[in-house]
DNA sequence: GCCAACGTTGGC
DNA sequence: GCCAACGTTGGC
């Protein structure tokens, strides 16, 4: 089962939008680069996603959802009402791609860049690198669970 | 709001 | 294929 992360602007979409509607499918639409588009269509249902929350006031991966519906073409860039509207792609070979996905988790805090910069293990992903822009990018095994495990505590009693 | 870094476009 | 100009991203 592959990961993923995924940037998103609060204001647009949030991990509370999908928390707030744990079983409603959310369409994950208006990308708009093609590496991200790429990776997009590379997900399997039931891959877990870590949501970034960027543009905003509190930067950080806030939650986790997971595909419910595979790559299809986006419905947005069609919509000429959308502000993803595309008018040079073709109907009969659409450029864009969107996936469904619902909730799976909302962290008790949100996981700042800040501490995610502090993570070794996060050195290649695109996320912390300095001046990335791309917005879907898959999260290897290892990563993962650097960001899943919970910060240690500086100046914990050991356990022996 | 600023601005560095980036991806895309289009003329050549 | 090159590359300058442009629009966008995204942290600060």
């Amino acid at each position: 089962m592959a990961k993923w992360l995924a940037k998103t602007e609060p204001s647009e979409c949030s991990i509370d939008d999908f928390a707030q509607h744990p079983d409603k499918a959310i369409v994950w639409e208006g990308v708009r680069n093609y590496q991200a588009r790429n990776f997009l269509r590379e997900m399997k249902t039931g891959d877990e996603i870590l949501i970034y929350h960027s543009s905003c006031k509190h930067i950080g991966i806030a939650g986790t959802v997971k595909v419910v519906r595979e790559a299809y073409p986006d419905p947005a860039q069609f919509d000429t009402a959308s502000a993803y509207h595309d008018t040079k792609s073709p109907p009969d070979n659409p450029r864009w791609s969107a996936v469904d996905m619902v909730f799976v988790s909302k962290f008790a805090n949100i996981i700042t860049l800040d501490q995610l910069k502090a993570m070794p293990e996060l050195g290649s992903l695109s996320l912390v690198q300095k001046g990335s822009r791309l917005s879907v990018m898959p999260v290897s095994d290892g990563e993962w669970e650097a960001i899943l495990t919970p910060m240690p505590t500086l100046n914990a009693p050991t356990q022996d």
